[in-house]
DNA sequence: GTCGTTGCGTTTTTT
DNA sequence: ACGCAACGAC
């Protein structure tokens, strides 16, 4: 019976058993987080003090929520029902749905998805004649979205806050917008979470209710919630009179997403929010080998403020091969290396799913995916654009949902003129004052525009046929509950038919483009996704709340994707290419983000070495290709924050960094060619110090003339260590560093070149 | 109303 | 270099 606990360490185990009053788990990478909230989620249920439904458990991704609900079956040795496991948003709406009317909604409210929310907004900035120009409608949806991430309704909007947006008409803009998204019946993903703290926050009675209802909470991930999840949580979570009962598992060195909300301080704030909290660290790793745990724990120690947990190996066989760190000469080059290794890994029996090609950012995966193409080996980039995304499954759904619900004017919007309808500029203008004067949903001025003679033409007999398609949908719709005993579930005849008379398909069967046979497939697919709901509605909620893409999944096959898409997930062999200067870490969080945006790159990093079981390959290029020009770098200074003895050095490029900066980028890759990477015999200990920064500080003078390949040319006004202070002819004054600058020879401050 | 040209921006991403 | 979005010409 309780053999469950037995197979837990002692910290586990203690995380586990303390059911009554507030716990915060701190869980270094790979020490067995998961199972932890698994274990106490099936130790709850199993020693009676809760059922289910009385245990609300919170992770952030679908996956997450599966993973958990699969996990806890299993430990139970049955499949568990009635559970509120799910993603923050998901239990959201699913309380909203119960609640919809204290905000102004009903039950049967629409979930909007990002295209959705931008159209509806830019509509509310015309209203007031904005300028799209000065202030891009992504700008302000973004500054909207983060004021509902952080409880923010437009009347808590302070006048100093609204004055960086639009000229001070932020706030109204919002206001209106919340507005119009009342109107039509709808929530945006932020309204979910928003609308449910807001009646929680005013409605005493909700509260109460759900306090008697959940006697336990759990919490995945706690370092990525945001203010409002928070919020959400805290309300949920302090009782009157009772010990709140809330178990959040979480790490702080691996907090990598508060460019989006992410507010670590929740966790640094969990003890004074509830007095007497236990606080559990687990640090015994057993994913991963000595040398990579020493690396891991060797670099994130340089960042401060942290709670302070260590990694140390708890299996005993964790001796293992030490991180490897290649300096190469060009990003072609370091594709090449990694190919040539995962080659060389798959003859020696690994498998290419156990590998893993972790980038910084997207445009990065582009020269590994070329060079798996030229190798013929099998690789898939994970988080790409997911499925529900496609341009063809949007239009689909949209369609999908003005038939089930007529006065969903967004996803009208959306299909009206797809395919082409001859419905431009003007007769939109005409519909929306039609829908606007009388009140009445796009569809229903379609039909009242129709009737009156005000259509005309090709317009009047396309949207005829529209509204034909749509009509007959409707009804077969009505009809189909009768029939569904009978014939299975006939909503998915309902939609293919709808899309056939519509002319959606024969759009793409037209279609002369190489991705059109594609996008059919895909149709395909989704109306295939149909069978396993019951109802329409059914599906497109899910679809609303659930976008990822489970394809491919399976084969064997080398995963390329980003350090942020790479949490959670783990691998034996792991490549971190482009640890460089200004890529890694990002220039962008650099300068936006000061220190602790470097903290942060610093976490990805450590993230990024931790994913790995048994071997790390780190590199860096002397010369990467960005947009059009190439640009030269230096190693990132996190790869010189490395333990010196648990790595080794490779590489070939060290001495040709000199070099680096002033040839031309032609010869690159024959340099590359000459000194096959992996053949050189690698140099150790004293190799892990980094081949001699190129200081150029010393050789630029102040006053000289310079040459940078993103600003143009300038000239240097100040200069310390290695960063320079240059007055830009085009771009004014810019802090660069060094390297990146070229003297400019021949001119009359005479740098030495 | 549709098609072609110009211009800007280009980290990370879930739901 | 490239892709997308907005604008102007047919």
């Amino acid at each position: 019976m309780d053999t469950y606990l037995e197979r837990l360490n002692p910290e586990q185990r203690e995380a586990v058993e303390s059911l009554d009053g507030p716990v915060l788990v701190l869980a270094g990478a790979g020490t067995g987080k998961t199972r932890v909230l698994t274990t106490r989620f099936a130790h709850i249920l199993l020693s009676g003090r809760a059922s289910p439904g009385q245990v609300l458990a919170v992770t952030f991704t679908n996956k997450a929520a599966r993973e958990m609900r699969e996990r806890v079956g299993h430990l139970l040795q049955r499949p568990v029902e009635g559970l509120w496991l799910g993603t923050f948003h998901a239990l959201c709406a699913r309380m909203l749905r119960r609640h919809a009317e204290y905000v102004g909604l009903t039950s049967s409210f629409t979930i909007l998805d990002t295209d959705d929310q931008l159209r509806l907004l830019k509509q509310v900035m015309e209203l007031h004649r904005i300028d799209a120009k000065r202030w891009p409608p992504p700008g302000l949806m973004g500054a909207i979205q983060r004021w509902k991430d952080r409880g923010l309704t437009p009347d808590r909007i302070t006048p100093s806050e609204d004055t960086d947006f639009a000229g001070g008409k932020a706030r109204q803009i919002y206001a209106d917008y919340q507005e119009r998204l009342a109107q039509l019946n709808a929530a945006d993903f932020g309204d979910l979470m928003l609308h449910i703290v807001e009646i929680l926050r005013t409605r005493p009675d909700v509260l109460a209710q759900y306090h008697r209802f959940f006697r336990y909470i759990l919490v995945d991930e706690y370092q990525d919630t945001n203010t409002i999840q928070y919020l959400w949580l805290r309300l949920l979570a302090k009782r009157e009179g009772a010990a709140a009962n809330i178990c959040c598992v979480g790490d702080d060195d691996q907090s990598i997403y508060s460019w989006r909300g992410a507010e670590v301080e929740n966790i640094l704030r969990f003890e004074k929010d509830f007095p007497g909290a236990k606080i559990v660290k687990l640090e015994s790793n057993y994913r991963s080998t000595a040398p990579i745990l020493a690396a891991a724990s060797g670099l994130i120690a340089h960042n401060e403020g942290r709670l302070g947990k260590t990694l140390r190996p708890g299996r005993n066989d964790a001796e293992g091969e030490k991180v490897l760190v290649a300096s190469v000469w060009d990003s072609d080059e370091e594709a090449r290396m990694v190919g040539e290794r995962i080659e060389q890994l798959q003859r020696d029996d690994h498998r290419l799913s156990e590998m893993a090609i972790l980038v910084r950012a997207g445009f990065q995966t582009r020269a590994f995916e070329e060079r798996m193409i030229t190798l013929g080996l099998p690789y898939k980039v994970v988080g790409g654009l997911r499925f529900y995304e496609r341009q063809e499954i949007r239009d689909a759904i949209a369609y999908m949902r003005v038939m089930n619900q007529p006065s969903d004017d967004l996803a009208f919007e959306r299909i009206v003129n797809v395919p082409r309808r001859g419905v431009g500029d003007v007769a939109m203008q005409a519909l929306h004052m039609a829908a606007r004067s009388e009140r009445i949903p796009m569809t229903a001025a379609v039909l009242k525009l129709l009737a009156d003679g005000t259509l005309k033409g090709r317009v009047r007999e396309q949207l005829g046929l529209l509204m034909t398609a749509l009509g007959h949908g409707r009804e077969a719709l009505a009809q189909a509950s009768d029939e569904a005993l009978l014939a299975g579930p006939s909503h998915v005849r309902v939609v293919e038919a709808l899309l056939e008379d519509a002319g959606y398909v024969a759009m793409w069967k037209k279609d002369k483009s190489p991705d059109a046979p594609g996008r059919l497939d895909n149709l395909k697919e989704l109306v295939r996704a149909l069978v396993e709901f019951d109802t329409l509605g059914g599906f497109l909620e899910h679809v609303s709340l659930v976008m990822e893409n489970d394809e491919n999944a399976g084969a064997d096959r080398v995963n390329i994707m980003t350090l942020h898409g790479a949490k959670g997930l783990e691998f034996d062999s792991v490549f971190l290419p482009g640890w460089e200067e200004g890529l890694f870490p990002s220039q962008r969080t650099l300068d936006e983000g000061g220190n602790k945006g470097l903290e942060e790159e610093r976490r990805l990093a450590y993230v990024g070495i931790t994913r790995a079981r048994k071997r790390a390959l780190i590199s860096h290029a002397a010369n990467r290709r960005i947009y059009a020009n190439w640009q030269s770098s230096v190693p990132s200074r996190v790869v010189e924050e490395l333990p010196e003895e648990h790595g080794e050095h490779r590489g070939a490029a060290a001495g040709a960094r000199e070099l680096s900066r002033s040839a031309p980028p032609v010869f690159g890759s024959q340099f590359g060619g000459q000194f096959p990477l992996m053949a050189r015999r690698p140099r150790t200990a004293e190799a892990w110090e980094q081949p001699a920064r190129p200081s150029r500080a010393g050789g630029i003078a102040v006053g000289a003339r310079v040459f940078h390949q993103k600003f143009g040319y300038g000239v240097v006004t100040g200069a310390d260590d290695s960063k320079l202070d240059v007055e830009f002819d085009k771009a004014g004054l810019k802090r660069v560093l060094d390297s990146y600058v070229e003297p400019v020879i021949g001119s009359d401050s005479g740098a030495p070149s």
